[in-house]
RNA sequence: GGCAGCGUAGCUCAGUGGUAGAGCAGGGGAAUCAUAAUCCCUUGGUCGGGUGUUCAAAUCACCCCGCUGCUACCA
């Protein structure tokens, strides 16, 4: 079916831990991965977009037990409400796996198996068995180097959060990560688009130059986790079995002529948080690596959010979930704010008060009144029907050529996660609608020049249609309205109909104009 | 402490050697097709401070002040 000519593009979120409740975050990633995907369907790729949750370790057992059910009901539960969210926020997910579900289960054990036979580079075995022991703060899921700890009220000690820990000491299989050092630097030497934004790169480079420790990929401790094949005491460290979902997916192992894995691997875009960049950037290109399977293409790591100027927190209580803005500003509105407020890969704060700005000036005043004006002159001046264009004037061509372009204009910048950039250029086709609007004055002109209004609602509403188009990754469902409005034909909205390949056609009837974006008017 | 980066108009930021920019906010005017939305014009910055290199520096170098990130297994 896919020819050699269609490009692929495989986009990923990470797996969202279930022992969290959804919030702006996850929405920020998983939209991005949305618009990204969206993107490039219109574009006529043959996409494969991914999200899902990570649902093992000894943090989600216990969260169980604390709540007197088994991981797996507990994990059921809370899954759902990630797979809620994509619901909620219009997502396009091709799929969402469960690093519990069989599937992955299986292809991390392929992955260790393959690592497992696997040489690192200094000649070793890429995995030996040792014996792990730190402290250990269960709460954290993590260890502590001894400097870091603080003393604790009753004698006992404190990770830097405030988790107790505890010293443990376990057999542990382990990962010959120090071998791989000048590999990966060799890597972000010749991949520079590998890792972004650079200031991660940066840091990444630091933190490999500065010398990689092995790393523990197994525990006896617990057993909610992956079998480690052969040893079943040990169950996978939960990173492993967590970073293998993204080709368990495409049906790892399986990996023949036209399986999905040959299809899609590697990933064009990992989108993480800026928490998890290491993980993406330094052991997953490692494991593949030791595996001797393809890396990715690219990792991209945005930044955080703040409430009203604040650290977003629970002990705070200023959680934001996601389900409280689509109520609160609408499905679109949301969608657009989160895209449009902060460039991606910087932190960037919500307040209520920008949010209502930003919507009212983008949504309402923007797009939607340009809409809402060029839709019911039309309805009142041309009988309800795309009117008949006379021969183009300059401006004309000026402006619908600047609305044509666009696709092509935009798609370096969305190559680069430039969400902001990508909306800024598209905004500033709709200003120059709004200023051609009134340079020409079609209300007066149809007492003047009736058939020069014509010809200037007709390249309004081309100009219309092509905002339309570029606009349905970010804002879907109103931009289908908005195209309904304009009688696009439903194979008529992809990228290829801009410009004259899907011109409206004079005479086409034309429904009464509905308003996109109500201005949110705040209770005084 | 070490490494990396940031500090530009009220706010968010773009701009890496050649007469200071955008969006939003503020002011004035126009228009009235439209969700009182829109358009035009406009106020506003000694580009954190200092020294230096240069014919020329927001842009390069050094110092100082302030802030941020990373420094091993946490979205």
């Amino acid at each position: 079916m896919s020819g050699n000519s269609t490009q692929k593009f495989f986009v990923t979120t990470p797996i969202y831990y279930v022992n969290d409740q959804p919030h702006i975050g996850h929405a920020y990633t998983t939209l991005a991965a949305d618009v990204t995907a969206r993107f490039h369907r219109l574009a006529g790729r043959d996409v494969f977009f991914l999200t899902g949750t990570d649902e093992h370790g000894q943090k989600v057992a216990q969260s169980a037990a604390a709540a007197g059910i088994t991981p797996q009901q507990f994990t059921d539960n809370v899954s759902q409400n990630f797979r809620d969210l994509t619901k909620l926020l219009n997502f396009s997910n091709d799929d969402f796996i469960r690093t519990t579900e069989p599937r992955n289960i299986a292809a991390a054990q392929a992955l260790w198996q393959a690592m497992a036979k696997a040489v690192s580079p200094d000649g070793q075995p890429a995995i030996y068995l040792g014996s792990y022991s730190g402290w250990y703060a269960v709460r954290d899921e993590a260890f502590y180097d001894e400097a870091e700890l603080n003393d604790g009220p009753d004698g006992g000690k404190l990770a830097p959060s405030g988790a107790p820990v505890a010293w443990v000491e376990e057999p542990s299989y382990f990962f010959r990560l120090s071998a791989y050092g000048d590999a990966l630097l060799a890597l972000y030497e010749a991949e520079p688009d590998l890792v972004a934004p650079s200031s991660r790169r940066n840091e990444i480079k630091s933190f490999v130059k500065g010398g990689l420790r092995d790393l523990s990929i197994s525990r006896t401790s617990f057993s909610w986790g992956v079998p480690v094949p052969g040893d079943e005491k040990h169950v996978m460290y939960v990173w492993l079995d967590a970073l293998v979902n993204y080709i368990a997916a495409l049906g790892f192992p399986e990996k023949g002529e036209g399986s999905p894995y040959d299809r899609f691997w590697p990933a064009d875009l990992h989108l993480v948080g800026k928490d998890i960049v290491r993980f993406h950037t330094v052991y997953w290109p490692a494991f593949l690596m030791a595996a001797n399977l393809p890396l990715p293409q690219r990792v991209f790591a945005h930044g955080w959010w703040t409430i009203e100027g604040q650290k977003m927190s629970k002990s705070l209580g200023n959680v934001i979930a996601p389900s409280q803005l689509v109520e609160t500003y609408g499905l679109d509105q949301t969608r657009h704010l989160l895209m449009a407020e902060v460039p991606f890969g910087n932190d960037g704060d919500f307040s209520h008060k920008s949010a209502i700005r930003r919507i009212n000036a983008d949504l309402a005043n923007g797009i939607g009144n340009l809409a809402q004006r060029t839709l019911t002159l039309i309805q009142k001046n041309c009988e309800a029907a795309v009117p008949e264009p006379g021969q183009f004037a300059d401006q004309d061509k000026i402006l619908l050529d600047a609305a044509y372009s666009l696709y092509r204009n935009v798609e370096a910048d969305l190559r680069l996660q430039s969400f902001h950039e990508v909306l800024r250029a598209i905004w500033s086709v709709i200003a120059g609608a709004d200023s051609y609007i009134d340079r020409n004055a079609p209300w007066a002109l149809k007492k003047t020049d009736i058939a020069r209004m014509g010809t200037v609602l007709y390249v309004l509403a081309e100009t219309l249609r092509a905002l339309g188009i570029v606009l349905q990754p970010f804002m879907p469902e109103t931009m289908a309205r908005l195209l309904d409005q304009l009688a696009v034909p439903a194979d008529k909205r992809d990228f290829a109909a801009l410009g004259e390949a899907g011109s409206l056609v004079p005479g086409t009837a034309l429904p009464p104009p509905q308003g996109l974006f109500p201005r949110i008017v705040e209770a005084e």
